[in-house]
RNA sequence: GGGGGUGUAGCUCAAUUGGUUAGAGCAUCGGAUUGUCGAUCCGAAGGUUGCGGGUUCGAGCCCCGUCACCCUCGCCA
């Protein structure tokens, strides 16, 4: 069937193996054909390597080397020809030596493949899910998969180093209200009753730890049944931690050692300890979001106090006990009204009712004149008009303006208007690339609230249900819950959530007044989380944890925008698998068994 | 569910205001070629313009519907 086998890889040839006699086995990358004398570049995920059919030596082999198709795999047997030094190709690492073979055997042909197996062409990302085993095939995948590879075994070797102990728990559980959507699983024995994916391993790990285990850490699949985008799969990989007798600065200390040892580790970066901690107040004032990029600065300055009320989009606004807030684009004063209405665009698209430009420009006036600010300073566009004098010059101030700068103002409830601005700093983020590729700026979010009010006006957790509230806050919890901090926090990296944790309720009553905040009754908590609050009654240490979306990190360190590329079989935005074509339909008999009738299709 | 973008040869793209036989590069196939490494040269083949309707003398282009992929809002405790 096959009889050479190889007694060297691809990639790791060089010149000081001239004269010894190999046997390579790989995939055609190129063929080279000058008649008599014919090139193949043999590739393995190792790297490639040059093979040459010469009359000279192999004059039998040249018609059938001239007939290999790319992708077809071979075995050669040759002798490594240390290559004349015109000759040499600088450009790989096996360049300076060839193949010379002496025996060919074509292990398997391939048919022309429905795109090239090489890096210098672009395919559409559905021709690469469709055949994603070619895809896989191309270098720089098989770097990412590599790479991912790596990250994993540096968390593994971090975390056992500090004593951490690998356990599994079980990814088909009872199903839990609250947070994502389960895929549910049907019972075949029991009719009518279901398991659930795990969405995480959240309620076990804390189990751990009430069995004394003291320090757990599992990189799990978690599963979550809800709509895609460019960094959420279906199914995704934590790495995921839990500790007891600590406090947040410990959970945080862990994992930053375990993050920084990640990046030096596998991405050669050293990343500067501790990360900046800012509080979710402070992150939702000044960037516009609970998951910063602190890569650049364009923080967000508020006008409200200072605005002219008489410009009706703001007085209303103020009136009705919002916000006005802006931007400052520095150097875009000469921006067209299309580029500015392009913005307005933008903003308008994420919920904004509008956008507010101001044009900071040196004056054509004398000073004292209407708008005029001082010699050097002008504001310019519609709104210009309103401003008085100490109001120009507030905002002068504010937004740290010169002559050339375009301010962005948004006039809104407060959350609303910082989420605009948060979403339109990121934009003139892009559009004017203040970033510099391959930076790497950590942050904490600390001091979340405990709880929000959902669109129905129902008090939900924020984090989850066993998040531990700030002590601070223990004796009021059920008079101003809106206003109670929790234990919680979340590593951000660029502008991305990385992770989540918090330190978490060790103690029954505590959880049960939660649960009761949260509008669960106690016949049905004791139903879902019975096992969770009698555990709690059995010594349970205080403890907490965190849990780090490993395919983000993947993506992140390799500088990548979607975490598609760093999963082998990703599904398409609208959850299916194109290789497979996953979710697939079953036959009736099986239906039958798991007691399932599928009803509108 | 909402908003935006894309869809033309195996792949990546082009095609003036709606107007001749829808083009190019790469890949493929045939031929030439003894030092290439993105080989080169000569030649050939390759099309339901995502799909279905409509407007028009005439549609890749305009209109309606639909499908797929990507981005995004909702959603993701």
């Amino acid at each position: 069937m096959w009889k050479l086998k190889r007694t060297q890889t691809c990639g790791e040839l060089r010149a000081e193996h001239a004269g010894k006699s190999v046997v390579l086995n790989g995939w055609v990358d190129a063929r080279r054909n000058f008649g008599n004398l014919i090139f193949i570049d043999l590739r393995d995920r190792y790297g490639r390597t040059q093979v040459l059919f010469s009359p000279d030596r192999a004059a039998a082999l040249v018609e059938q080397a001239s007939k290999l198709g790319k992708e077809w795999v071979v075995a050669v047997r040759g002798v490594v020809r240390k290559r004349d030094a015109d000759t040499v190709n600088a450009k790989i690492p096996t360049g300076e030596i060839e193949v010379d073979a002496v025996d060919l055997e074509i292990v398997n042909e391939a048919k022309t493949t429905p795109f090239e197996v090489t890096e210098r062409i672009n395919v559409a990302e559905e021709m690469r899910l469709q055949h994603r085993y070619l895809d896989l095939r191309r270098p720089t995948m098989q770097r990412n998969i590599l790479t991912r590879s790596k990250i994993v075994h540096a968390m593994r070797e971090h975390m056992d180093a500090q004593g951490f102990l690998d356990i599994e728990t079980p990814y088909m559980v009872k199903f839990t209200p609250g947070g994502a959507r389960n895929f549910l699983c049907p019972s075949r024995l029991y009719p009518g009753r279901f398991f659930a994916l795990a969405e995480s391993p959240q309620i076990f790990k804390q189990l751990f730890m009430v069995s004394g285990l003291d320090k757990y850490y599992q990189i799990a699949r978690c599963f979550r049944d809800e709509d895609l985008r460019a960094d959420r799969q279906l199914e995704f990989t934590q790495l995921d931690i839990e500790m007891s007798f600590v406090q947040r600065e410990d959970v945080m200390n862990v994992i930053e050692g375990c993050v920084v040892h990640v990046w030096k580790k596998v991405g050669g970066v050293e990343v500067p300890r501790p990360f900046p901690v800012i509080t979710y107040e402070e992150s939702e004032r000044l960037y516009g979001t609970d998951k910063p990029d602190l890569r650049f600065g364009m923080k967000i300055w508020d006008l409200t106090d200072a605005a002219p009320r008489e410009f009706k989009v703001f007085g209303s606004v103020i009136e009705a006990g919002g916000v006005v807030r802006g931007l400052t684009a520095t150097g875009c004063a000469s921006w067209s009204r299309k580029q500015t209405d392009e913005l307005e665009t933008y903003v308008k698209g994420i919920g904004a009712k509008g956008l507010v430009t101001l044009k900071v420009e040196q004056p054509q006036a004398p000073p004292g004149s209407l708008g005029v600010l001082s010699a050097d300073c002008v504001l310019a566009g519609s709104a210009a008009k309103f401003f008085a004098p100490p109001q120009a010059k507030a905002i002068i101030e504010r937004a740290g303006a010169k002559p050339g700068d375009l301010l962005l103002l948004v006039a809104d409830a407060e959350e609303k208007a910082a989420s605009v601005l948060g979403g339109l700093r990121l934009l003139l983020r892009d559009k004017l690339g203040l970033v510099k590729p391959g930076t790497f700026q950590f942050c904490w979010v600390v001091d979340f609230p405990m709880f929000e009010v959902g669109e129905d006006g129902s008090v939900g957790a924020k984090h989850h249900p066993f998040t531990s509230p700030k002590d601070e806050f223990l004796d009021v919890l059920e008079k101003e819950p809106m206003k109670v901090k929790a234990k919680a926090y979340d590593l951000v990296l660029n502008g991305v959530e990385l992770g989540g944790g918090s330190i978490r309720i060790h103690r029954r009553d505590v959880q049960q007044r939660i649960f009761k905040l949260l509008g669960l009754t106690e016949e049905y908590t004791r139903d879902r989380f019975g096992f969770l609050l009698d555990a709690f009654e059995y010594g349970a240490p205080p403890h907490g944890g965190i849990a780090l979306g490993l395919d983000r990190v993947a993506m992140l360190l390799l500088g990548l925008d979607n975490i598609r590329d760093v999963i082998t079989f990703p599904k398409t935005q609208s959850t299916v698998c194109l290789m497979t074509g996953a979710p697939g339909t079953v036959t009736e008999k099986q239906l039958k068994e798991l007691h399932v009738r599928v009803v509108d299709g």
